[in-house]
DNA sequence: GCAAATTAATGATTTATTCAAG
DNA sequence: CTTGAATAAATCATTAATTTGC
């Protein structure tokens, strides 16, 4: 377990969120440049690809002017699934949780992109995406321990509400998901969990 | 309101998960998994996100990010909050519901509001949300439907007849949000789905 | 030691629920 | 009430981390 090769022993500026994933190799410092004002620009619709589902036999014989660049091999992820965030990523990204960030509206997710873009490839709605999904386990995992410690006493910490008044909105390009009504008429919605 | 976050001094991570991935990333090997082939189009989605700063409880002062907004809020005026659908654009959009959308991708939905634009006001995010409150409403109303059948009792409230613009105005705010932990909701989530 | 096979995490979408404007 | 807007819960899908057989 808990193979610490500080090969490169930088990142281990912080103790407590020390090893989480290791997967350094980011670009590191990126001399900024900061080619765009950002001056404003806030809205308009990025089009990107499209990706019609099955759904009918389109599909459009157009290969594909995706990007690809066959790169990929550069500093890390970038092969264009999905996002992976680096280990200073993630540690930002709880920094501010903890702070009590649950929900950063469309400025806020602006600037933490920014930011975290320095340590790597990232998107906003992969800030929003996180926010959202740490919210949510945090949520269930802090359910499961107080589940299980019916006779302790700390329970406190209530789900802190919530509810930024964001405003924010991410297109889906639905993908080739599940099409079929799923007959399962009961799916039963606990699954393993126990749900009280 | 819970106003609460903040001291939220220790936080401390799972006690057994200590290190979670640390495995500097095997190789491994290419093999791209024919199988799947996922055509790696990456869709960058488009975050899209709109500022309407006021209109709601602001809570959340936490950290510095929140400073220049609350300057331009007038991008959307005339009526300023939200989407006052036309006679025509409804009209449209139930015809392309009808016609099988339910979930347009980003480009449909880019095309969707540019013809939409000519007949008012329109922002994307107003076409998906349209289909998704459609979608779900027309669940709704199914569902209810065929419960009813048993009855075949009136609901009082007939829809759609009198007064849709209803005399009282609403004492707006003032609401509450009430926690649904407590009550045994049994969501039944098995639904037929029926698609056209 | 290495990879295929398995498992655990977690990024990304979809669906259900809630809030509130009109 | 109707329904646009927004959030949370549930679910799907993919990748990293482990385990296992050789």
């Amino acid at each position: 377990m808990k193979v610490h090769h500080f090969a490169r022993g930088f990142w281990e500026h912080e103790p407590s969120l020390g090893c989480k994933r290791l997967r350094p190799l980011a670009p590191k410092l990126v001399t900024t440049t900061t080619s765009t004002a950002t001056a404003a620009t806030v809205n308009a619709f990025d089009l990107k690809r499209f990706i019609r589902p099955e759904s009918g036999p389109r599909k459009l014989g157009s290969s594909d002017f995706q990007k690809k660049e066959s790169a990929q091999v550069e500093s890390q992820q970038a092969g264009g699934t999905r996002w992976n965030p680096t280990q200073e990523q993630i540690g930002i990204l709880e920094m501010l949780y903890r702070g009590g960030m649950r929900t950063p509206n469309a400025q806020q997710i602006e600037q933490i992109t920014a930011q975290l873009g320095k340590y790597g490839k990232i998107e906003g709605k992969n800030v929003f995406y996180w926010f959202q999904n740490h919210k949510a386990r945090e949520r269930q995992k802090q359910k499961r321990n107080s589940l299980g410690l019916i006779h302790s006493h700390i329970i406190s910490t209530s789900p802190t509400t919530t509810t930024t008044a964001t405003n924010y909105l991410l297109l889906s390009t639905s993908k080739k998901k599940k099409k079929i009504a799923d007959i399962v008429v009961q799916k039963k919605k606990g699954k393993g969990k126990i749900e009280p």
